[in-house]
DNA sequence: TAGTGTACGTACCATGGAGTTCAATAAGGC
DNA sequence: GCCTTATTGAACTCCATGGTACGTACACTA
């Protein structure tokens, strides 16, 4: 009666057969439970029981991988800042017109945030933390700090051609792409909150795309 | 020997001699304490016996009050968001012209941004918390929305006077301001951190704030 | 100048939640 | 088969922290 193995399995999360002893799948399963809790609810916010339960395995587990929540934390922010980075390096910026280049630049900057909005709640929470944990991982830093350079890049070709005005700063033009393809994800409770419309629904989507798309080209257009 | 009056006072947590019997300032300085302990802290991170600590008073009297710490979070953010709308009120928008007024309204945004970053703080603690407390206050919602009727005023008469070209969206617009300002508050210390420059550093500032306007003003201009 | 309600302080409670203990079980080498 | 080591689980510990019980002091009124 206790052990009733054949009929019904005794305890199962998921109605997948759970691999005995599958570290590298523990670990996996840890981090996106991670991801989840902890840019639903913050760090603070965010219980290690909680990521455990999301699991099919233990609280256990988190401490001999991880260490403490706040490693397990600190895991999960290279793991998204590493999905960022690979999608704009991705691009084959410099075959491009510079207009088109920045052009696409912007779209998969767009497309990325939009895709990917566990990423962005995870920076917001790292912001209110000061950033300590970026601030510590060279590895983040590095990559990221690379983008900039592929912008400049850009906006010396586009400068070079007569396709941009010249005095542009590479990185304020990141920040005024990012700010806008951030700041719809990341303030979407607020925004849909006092105007009544969430700003991720379809209909906004794609006039957001065209909009961020035109100011920054606008922008950039000599004269 | 115990109750020694005379020649010290017993225990003073500042040397200002504390006013016994104040409500109104014993309420202003929690409300003021608890602005500065979330906005660096968040919600959960943000401790009721630190608030408590931050001033003369003592824990008993946020509850006396305020009754919990969720309620308290609530009056701060009622009176953040106050401090917004009041800024941006007092423009008088509808006497300039278009291009002005909109050049006007960008930069009082900037400026607000800039001078009150717990507030950026606390609006993105809120999206955190997907703006439940936003959404449970119609007082915040009310004259929050009321911003977008003033800005479609505007971008009506700027494109009847030709100023302003066809098809312009208020609440995109609005938010294609807003991102910019509140993203180099928001997300300042990830940018330090990453790229090495501060955001918010004053060889920063009149750069940004240049490129906001220009941006916007390049947007909306026909043709 | 006693009475009363509002404002305040001290000491305490209850519990949620991070981190640990300790033993058990699987996998693989010999 | 047996020993070793990498994983795993259930049941703890313990303390920080939100919240409360209870008593006191001030200031105003009659």
């Amino acid at each position: 009666m206790e052990f009733n193995k054949a009929d019904a399995p005794p305890r199962e999360t998921t109605d997948r057969p759970r691999r005995t002893r599958d570290p590298d799948q523990t670990r996996r399963d840890l981090i996106d439970a991670a991801i989840a809790e902890f840019s639903e609810k913050g760090f603070s916010g965010g219980r290690v029981d909680d990521i455990a339960a999301r699991t099919r395995t233990t609280k256990r587990m988190i401490y001999y991988y991880f260490g403490s929540k706040e490693r397990l934390y600190a895991a999960v922010l290279e793991e998204l800042y590493g999905g960022m980075r690979n999608a704009e390096q991705a691009l084959p910026l410099a075959r491009l017109p510079p207009l088109l280049a920045l052009q696409r630049l912007v779209e998969t900057t767009f497309d990325h945030h939009a895709a990917h909005p566990e990423f962005v709640r995870l920076v917001s929470v790292e912001n209110i933390h000061e950033a300590r944990n970026v601030a510590a991982s060279p590895e983040i830093i590095k990559r990221n700090a690379a983008v900039i350079g592929t912008l400049r890049d850009l906006v010396a070709r586009g400068e070079n051609e007569g396709a941009f005005r010249p005095g542009l700063d590479a990185l304020d033009l990141h920040m005024l792409i990012s700010s806008f393809c951030f700041y719809r994800v990341s303030n979407r409770h607020t925004l849909a909150a006092i105007f009544g419309r969430d700003p991720l629904a379809p209909e906004s989507v794609a006039a957001h795309r065209r909009m961020i798309v035109e100011a920054v080209l606008r922008y950039v257009a000599p004269g």
